[in-house]
DNA sequence: CTATGTGAATTTATTCACAGCA
DNA sequence: TGCTGTGAATAAATTCACATAG
């Protein structure tokens, strides 16, 4: 919408975009200090700017991608992470065959490297790796002191708890879906 | 713990897995009647098979995979699907280079023959083509009668309601990130 | 004795209803 | 007049506490 030009929105038309009771948005924006205007609604630059705060998405960050694969590069082509202040700034692979490479502009790297992405104030990664490197992965991105992982491996990773991970399981997110289908 | 040939598990144990009340296992089960056994616990292939039928995994289901670029080719060797039963049975591209090409085991065919997924008994599909192509794939699949679609192309598809449709963005999987990072 | 299942108590979330401001 | 912000009312979820079954 403010891409459209669009200045205002009221919670009733926010509310039945995602399906929901109009006084569930006002309540909830209530609760970090109401910033909308009575009689009119909110504006939409000022909204933006305030779940971008609540969510901690007002400072851009940098992230490295690790693994160069089929899944890698798909990650690399996406156009998404601009849009929430994402700069995918380095990636990674073992692969000596894959190092030096320039995938979407970005050269691949050592993995063996990591340890620079501390003075490289990159703090967030997306472990890309097959299953078996996964936890081998996390340890280094952590002495790395990156604060945020996405983890696509399909497996837990433990790390220390100033760190937080996310792990993403396709599989499980397939599986949501039967439970919304018609039983033929 | 299937796998590993334990017996029974106590709400008390599964609670601590997953950080969690034990009353709230025991009630949450209760609600689906009661399935375990006073004094020691609950059967875990009995809690597996019974949370498959509440979720409805308790038959297996065909899908196809319509897009096989770096996103769709790293589906193909995401090892996880099998566990809940789903079984990736066709692969569609509308590349003339790809069509005939086998990739994991599965010939990759032109993605003007979807119609013939009802005949196949395929009922799930995963969109991993470009933006572009999105809506038009789930038009497709919506003619030839699919029933769930994972969609992973970065933008809203609209189907009729009888279909149910789950979107992925991996952009806000990173984005969640930040809020649980200690803010420097 | 041990651990489930469940009414009752408590806490949390949502919705109502309207005062207050542009 | 229109829509936010918010106390009060309602509804839902969680936890307690204990009777009950193995």
């Amino acid at each position: 919408m403010s891409e459209q030009g669009q200045q205002n929105i009221s919670s009733r038309n926010l509310a039945d975009f995602v399906s929901v009771n109009p006084c569930q948005i006002r309540k909830d924006f209530s609760y970090f200090g109401g910033f909308g205007t009575r009689g009119v609604g909110y504006k939409i630059e000022e909204l933006i700017r305030q779940i971008k705060k609540i969510l901690k998405l007002d400072v851009a960050h940098k992230a490295a991608l690790i693994g160069v694969g089929n899944l890698g590069s798909a990650i690399l082509a996406h156009p998404g992470f601009r849009a929430y202040g994402f700069d995918i700034a380095a990636a990674f692979d073992s692969d000596p065959k894959k190092i030096g490479r320039r995938v979407k502009d970005i050269m691949v790297e050592d993995v063996s490297n990591l340890g620079a992405l501390k003075r490289r104030k990159i703090d967030l990664a997306i472990i890309a790796v097959p299953r078996d490197a996964a936890q081998q992965t996390a340890d280094a991105l952590v002495r790395a002191n990156v604060k945020g992982i996405l983890n696509f491996s399909p497996c837990y990773v433990t790390v220390p708890k100033k760190v937080k991970v996310i792990s993403l399981d396709i599989a499980m997110d397939l599986a949501r879906l039967p439970y919304y289908m018609p039983t033929s």
